[in-house]
DNA sequence: GTTCAGTCCTGAACGCCGTTCACCTTTCAC
DNA sequence: GTGAAAGGTGAACGGCGTTCAGGACTGAAC
């Protein structure tokens, strides 16, 4: 029968683990799977779609439920749990925020900080900014974590884990401004 | 004579912002100087060579003197210069994100930044942190903004200039978290 | 049982890309 | 006058995304 939408995704993922998103290609892809890379052209219709395909995937698979309280903690766990997913990949970070920018998917995140903010009444004129300032944060420093620790396991063997309370220090000042902006000052 | 390191920085600026950056390739800075793309190798050992200095060119065309004040005021004027820079040029926003990640230069913004909060008293700890969390999101929101701007004046003829007070929004946000991170809630 | 549309794939080509290399000219300090 | 350095040529290499005409297999309808 051949191969469906979804194990091409799939295998998409395996490359890009395996060997980054440099060399995702299409050529290389279609090779990974037995298969002439004019193939896939059946499948997505270009490159960029596929690697938004490929982002959502990848977003699909590092979801997590986030327990119930306060927004403060339900907008720190959703990002926790975005840097989580983005780090589980090769290039992740560089994937989605490539994605994101160009407006091709990934919207999940986005969504999930909006209704987190807006459930916990933050003001809804708000919230779409909020959510935003969140989302840039956590994409940035991700970004910038991941292409540091990759360039880093090339060489030395270090595994300095040492970032996670800096990550989460960012994010709290972000929560804080925003509910200090609210006026609900419960420090 | 024939060109130095600078007229080629400044005709590949011109490329940028009149072709966009998908088109800021070697062969076509070489036509653009009627020189063979190989030449471009005698100024620069590769393409992100040039490209960080490129991004460094239009941070350097688009710096500001920033006024004395409280660092309040001296990060949000630092954030709001960046941002105008950015905008300057075409696709200066991915530019300067791409080389920042990448680590190839694009510094002196997480530098500015980082020494208006020193110099105002922001506890060395939280330094890093709060310069990178602002930085992130200037470069986060005016890629997205930059990316909208373009695929709008494909479009329709609309300028939309909203968008300023969503920026200075954002900006507050993190300023306010990191004022009340150090405890001087004065609102 | 045969037709026939649809799905999946082939193989070759097109026009790009960054980069390398051997070689040539011009300039200018010594 | 000479010789190194700076700047450029022209051709090539291996790769890229994408297109296109056509071939094979599948499964339902008749």
């Amino acid at each position: 029968m051949g191969y469906h939408r979804a194990d091409v995704i799939g295998r998409a993922v395996d490359v890009l683990d395996s060997y980054g998103l440099a060399d995702l290609t299409m050529r290389r892809l279609g090779q990974e799977l037995g298969v002439q890379p004019s193939a896939l052209y059946h499948h997505f219709a270009n490159k960029q779609t596929l690697l938004a395909a490929v982002a959502d995937e990848i977003l699909r698979r590092g979801a997590r439920p986030v327990a119930e309280g306060p927004w403060e903690v339900r907008v720190a766990g959703i990002a926790a749990n975005l840097r989580e997913a983005l780090l589980g990949y090769r290039d992740g970070a560089e994937l989605v925020s490539t994605v994101r920018a160009f407006d091709l998917g990934a919207r999940a995140p986005y969504d999930d900080l909006a209704a987190a903010l807006a459930g916990g009444g933050v003001p809804e004129g708000l919230v779409p900014t909020a959510a935003g300032t969140v989302l840039h944060f956590v994409l940035g420093h991700t970004l910038d974590e991941q292409t540091h620790l990759q360039a880093g396991s090339a060489g030395a063997i270090e595994d300095d884990p040492r970032e996670g309370s800096d990550f989460e220090l960012g994010v709290a000042l972000i929560v804080g401004g925003i509910r200090a902006h609210v006026g609900q000052i419960t420090l």
